[in-house]
DNA sequence: TCGCACATAGTAATAATTACTATCTGCGAA
DNA sequence: TTCGCAGATAGTAATTATTACTATGTGCGA
């Protein structure tokens, strides 16, 4: 293990998530959640298999699946809702919502009162108990701007 | 051909459609199109295969999932973005929003006027532009909490 | 120290999606 | 009408993402 008091800290609160749902906090598991916690960028499982392959070289793939499965069961990440390609996940478990660039896809969280408050209309209380609002803003992020003008 | 007065005029709001974005509206693009039109549950495209295959039994799964990308690709279309599973389309580009059960994943669409009007954040401006603002609503449905029930 | 339950690595299997190629079809020009 | 061409399709192969399987490994309590 290498020397990093702030990653200690963050490593004693994945242990007591752990201890609080019943799973054991592995060293894997334990790399593979921070490495999904190092980034802002919602990655998907390959990606995460490849960051955690710098610490824990052995590591599998399906091992990187395994545990990101279990992680969700258990509410310690969330999956990220994509349109088409490969799942992608969360470690951002409170409450926000998504500004999502539909050239690049990438995905970037934000937070606002105003969108936690949005009240669900009666109609959609008859469909089924409602759990969680989330507002997803799609359009092009700066990056993908400067590109396009660019290419004009 | 069937006799249908409805699908009739359907088609030719497709043809339209199609002329429109300089696309040829071939027969099995006509009966892909109807297809998807004809449902409520935002279909993946092993289904609409399935469907389409009705009419057109020689059609290919290929031809299926080539078609539905062109379509999204003409703005005829639009994904949905789910966590996880297979892609799912929705024939419905006018302005909505999306109930998503967590148990069986059924989509329903809404329409809500407040949920239209959001304004968007100082903050996600800078991020990039926006096009538009989808809202989704998770919970379970009412089917999925009756089966809840009877188990218990 | 032993035994057991759970985790893991490595790989095989499955499922979803895309690519390839030969064939087909409709349309405009001769 | 016939020809030739561009685009579309069917059937299948290839690729990619995800899950399943199995033998081995590991830590922990008795």
């Amino acid at each position: 293990m290498q020397p990093s008091d702030s990653s200690q800290s963050g490593d004693r609160d994945f242990i007591t998530c752990c201890r609080e749902r019943g799973i054991k906090p592995t060293h894997q598991r334990t790399e593979i959640y921070r490495a999904l916690m190092a980034r802002e960028d919602h990655p998907n499982a390959e990606t995460l298999y490849a960051a955690v392959k710098e610490r824990v070289p052995t590591i599998s793939l399906d091992t990187v699946y395994r545990t990101l499965r279990l992680f969700e069961e258990k509410g310690l990440v969330a999956r990220v809702s994509t349109a088409g390609d490969s799942m992608r996940f969360d470690g951002n478990i409170n409450r926000h919502h998504h500004f999502v660039c539909v050239q690049c896809h990438k995905v970037r969280d934000f937070y606002d009162d105003d969108f936690d408050r949005l009240k669900t209309p009666q109609t959609i209380s008859r469909l089924g108990e409602i759990d969680s609002v989330h507002v997803e803003l799609r359009g092009v992020c700066n990056d993908c701007q400067r590109q396009k003008r660019k290419k004009t």
